[in-house]
DNA sequence: CATATTAATGTTAGCGATAACATTGTCAGG
DNA sequence: CCTGACAATGTTATCGCTAACATTAATATG
């Protein structure tokens, strides 16, 4: 590698010593303008680069946030990265972004490497398979300041920034009761998952806004992906042939699709027979040959929240642990039936 | 921030030099296996974690490659990191992800950035509004290695991992030719864009393998939207009216997208009137009424590609140029009419 | 048994920057 | 003209680690 300049080499090109380029180049005061003019044209013409790796082993201080993400494919997260690094940017804060690839032995790596590395804080969303939380606050014992984001972790004095499921998904089952939907069936998430339950919890909060009885059997368990969906909606279709839910609320988009799949292949229509909803406004949602009525998740808002309140710590604005919470926005669309 | 426990700290717990830990913790040989063992007991219990920039300051190395993408959003770059996150982490590399926005002027600031913190190498893919190439030249000179990925700059002595765009244009093209569609319309990209440049190549030599002429008054710029697509095959089924072209080849799956609906709005049906071909399989382009027939590009390759590439230019396992192309790939639907 | 060899460990210096203190020089005020 | 105050600059030490050389102790060799 050719070698780079150095401060020491623009303060012998000038003949004077390092501090003063050192401060002249960091605007510090007490530096003649006259030298600091100098300093900068002769650092420029050397083609001097700072050495900030140097500099962050003096401050303690990198200016530098992890980044781990769980799955980078998953349209969500590039939008969250994006809001992080909108922010961060803006500070002045670089991002090493890892992937933990829902993976938790891989996400620990991930954490050890930043904290080697010396980034200011952290940012993270937790891999599925994560059991032992305890980690999380060690980190955060040792002074390495902890957001999460999306996937949360509570009860370690973590701050949190995540989309609001349970709301959310009263929200989006309150607008098919007001449109004189009932009774409603709910295809639920993998009961394990946190984002399910919370869905779950939204939907049933509706309902008891609505003062209307939730038909536990119409709560199936579809998990998060199509064919559970479809599976899902086949067993509720088959079971209560002569008395169908009016609408469906599924956890998410692709456990929609499969539904509207299952109840196509019986020949009913949608929104018609039955009203379908879903929840993550996935990109394919308004695409379908019944575009779907969905949530929005402002995952970009998401990132710029977590990183905000991470660089808030960093820089010691705050120390409050906060769980900051993204709204959802009801996108309606053909498949419930209410837009015109 | 609490401080973190140090090397010499787990030295002088051991009543042993610093010198004598660094050996143990990295593996070197001329350490006692007991006091080797004895070492890495002591540096867990006490928590330690190497300090990698004071490392990195000594080594010259920071195993940290920069990544600087100009658009995070869209797919196609997603995928991308991931592939280079991948080889990354296998070879024990971090990555520092930089938003160019598509600004050169961000760009410029990012990778001075990432050279101040002193990454190995730098993965790019331009912004499209750099005009000032010299800069990458300069930035080589300082022996920071470089390799652009998808976009290219060429005739700087840069590698360089691209989808073979004009191969493509061509595959896709003489699929049509082949399947007696003749004449073809070319909704070409923004004239100054390479990408655009290279597509249109491989649609004329397709039609040189074919012995067919280009119909130059087919070719019609749409840039890489949607509005843009919708208008200029607008603008072909006007003038053309009498004698319309048999087929459509686009530049990208949104102009493509537009074009369709320009085409089903004169009550044409597609592929029947009008067959259409897209290029870079955008995840709506299975949705549509009509699936998109188009080229996938394997975004997720480019980026395990250029990454191998730029860490084996880090390591000196090479320093030849390469430009790595990396094969799109036909993916025939609906809306070719070539299927069955 | 003296010396060469090697394994295990220690010591010193330095990576490139900045903090903290030290030194110069200049000017105002008595 | 001397002194105190302050601005401009320099010096030294240090951040945490590792390279390179130095030292010690143990073993081998003739």
């Amino acid at each position: 590698m050719a070698k780079r300049v150095t401060a020491s080499e623009v303060a012998k090109a000038l003949g004077i010593s390092t501090m003063t380029v050192s401060r002249a180049l960091n605007n510090r005061p007490n530096v003649d303008a006259e030298t600091r003019e100098r300093v900068r044209e002769t650092a420029k013409q050397l083609g001097y680069i700072p050495n900030h790796i140097a500099k962050s082993l003096v401050l303690k201080r990198t200016n530098t946030i992890g980044v781990v993400v769980p799955e980078i494919t998953h349209s969500f997260f590039p939008e969250v990265v994006r809001g992080i690094e909108e922010v961060s940017h803006k500070a002045g804060y670089q991002i090493i972004l890892s992937h933990s690839a829902e993976n938790a032995l891989r996400e620990k790596e991930a954490i050890q490497t930043l904290a080697s590395k010396q980034v200011d804080g952290i940012l993270i969303s937790t891999a599925q398979t994560v059991k032992d939380f305890q980690f999380y606050a060690q980190v955060m014992q040792m002074g390495l300041p902890l957001v999460f984001y999306d996937r949360c972790v509570k009860g370690i004095g973590a701050s949190c920034v995540s989309i609001d499921d349970e709301d959310s998904a009263a929200l989006i089952t309150e607008h098919l009761l007001q449109h004189g939907y009932y009774p409603i069936a709910h295809l639920s998430g993998p009961s394990a998952v946190l984002i399910g339950e919370a869905r779950l919890q939204g939907f049933r909060k509706a309902h008891e806004k609505y003062n209307k009885t939730v038909l536990e059997a119409l709560i199936v368990e579809a998990g998060f992906h199509e064919e559970g969906g479809f599976k899902a909606m086949k067993t509720i279709l088959d079971r209560f042939e002569e008395n169908l839910p009016r609408a469906v609320v599924a956890v998410n988009d692709p456990a929609a699709f499969g539904a509207m799949k299952a109840i196509q292949e019986k020949g009913l229509r949608i929104p018609e027979d039955i009203a379908i909803v879903g929840f993550s406004d996935d990109i394919r949602a308004e695409l379908m040959q019944t575009p779907l009525t969905t949530i929005r998740q402002n995952a970009y808002e998401v990132g710029k929240k977590a990183a905000k309140k991470l660089i808030d710590l960093v820089q010691e604005r705050t120390s409050d642990v906060e769980e900051i919470v993204v709204k959802g926005e009801l996108v309606v669309r053909k498949s419930c039936g209410c837009s015109g």
